[in-house]
DNA sequence: AAATATATTTGACACGGTGTCAAGAATTTG
DNA sequence: CAAATTCTTGACACCGTGTCAAATATATTT
């Protein structure tokens, strides 16, 4: 068998970085060859289509991700944790260099909008596996935090409230690219859950 | 000069249905000529390109939309008020007939994620006023609602709050569909910003 | 009423993207 | 060294957006 003359990871870690800065839509097999100096052929063979090599990179980022977030909330006060939590999630929006103007290109990373980025029912699904995870994690940050007094209330329910609030600075942040605004809103989902500043 | 041998606000109408149903990438203007009877070629000399076709169906629909809105908050309790914004919020979401599976294909309608749908800056700005619109329309409820001693607390981060959500609720319908769980989500969220049931 | 001006329609075309395929090239294995 | 296997390469088909010139239909002017 003839070896390959790329280096799998490195085609998935270039991939990615473009699908993340123009978005998967924006980024076309003939942009990810040239960068990766592979002929756009051959990445068709060893990845099979354009989604099939976008979930791929998107597993790697999902997994990353998530680690990512579960040390964030694993230290300090319960208001420590759901802080560095929404603070991860807003600078995650922003991380990268956008390509053109203030609000940045993510495409389906944050957004879960696989169709509009012509991908297809396993994208959707990738996504969603995403944030039911990243809500398991935070239900049992505020599961512990229940058990040590620091909160009191529906650890599901509130997960599920701070989850979608998540979600929905995504939105915002593509409409507004307004960081201290999401950073405030995250702040009151804070205080809304655990009760203000004083509680 | 020789007359159009189509009706602008129809073809606006059918454009819009297509968009709406199959989002705005899923949907060519071969689709759209089809379903109108009318050449492609002519599409471009009255609209000029898809996205100006787009922002045009756009622009009417997040009018009726508004007008919509404001009648749901303008009736009733605070409460009520809120509830039966949220109501046509979700309601919304899944309105007209999904081509696949059980979630809907909204594309940048309730997204906003105009780059994924191949769509520019304008699109993204049409999207951002809306929500300007709509968080505007919440606050002046919420305003009038801390007039009748039916709310304490900053009208203005509220709404934001409850944009938000709505926003992070939209995401959500696309990742699971699921449309009980969205309610219980936004009845959380009522209760959060105007305190338990109860008060 | 005929000629002209003007706008719309129509079909051909260019371009770029995804995806397929057969033929050529490079190794490992027999 | 030959065979089998896998990767690479370039050509091709297909679809979508967008452009353009030529043809067409109406309003206006004379």
């Amino acid at each position: 068998m003839r070896p390959r003359e790329f280096d799998h990871d490195d085609v998935l870690r270039i991939a990615f970085d473009q699908f993340w800065r123009k978005g998967v839509r924006g980024t076309s097999l003939s942009d990810i060859a040239r960068d990766a100096g592979v002929q756009r052929g051959s990445l068709y063979n060893a990845f099979g289509s354009k989604e099939a090599l976008f979930l791929q990179a998107y597993e790697r980022y999902a997994g990353d991700y998530l680690v990512a977030l579960q040390k964030a909330l694993g230290a300090g006060s319960l208001r420590k944790r759901l802080t560095a939590f929404f603070d991860l999630t807003i600078t995650n929006f922003r991380s990268g260099s956008p390509p053109r103007g203030c609000p940045t290109t993510r495409g389906l990373m944050e957004l879960g909008a696989a169709e509009g980025e012509g991908l297809d029912e396993e994208a959707r699904q990738a996504f969603a596996n995403l944030v039911s995870r990243i809500t398991a994690l935070v239900q049992e940050t505020l599961a512990a935090g229940a058990a040590r007094g620091e909160f009191n209330g529906n650890a599901a329910a509130a997960a599920l409230h701070i989850i979608t609030v998540t979600r929905g600075l995504a939105v915002l942040e593509r409409a507004f690219g307004d960081e201290p605004q999401l950073r405030k809103i995250a702040a009151h989902t804070i205080d809304l859950v655990l009760g203000k500043k004083g509680g």
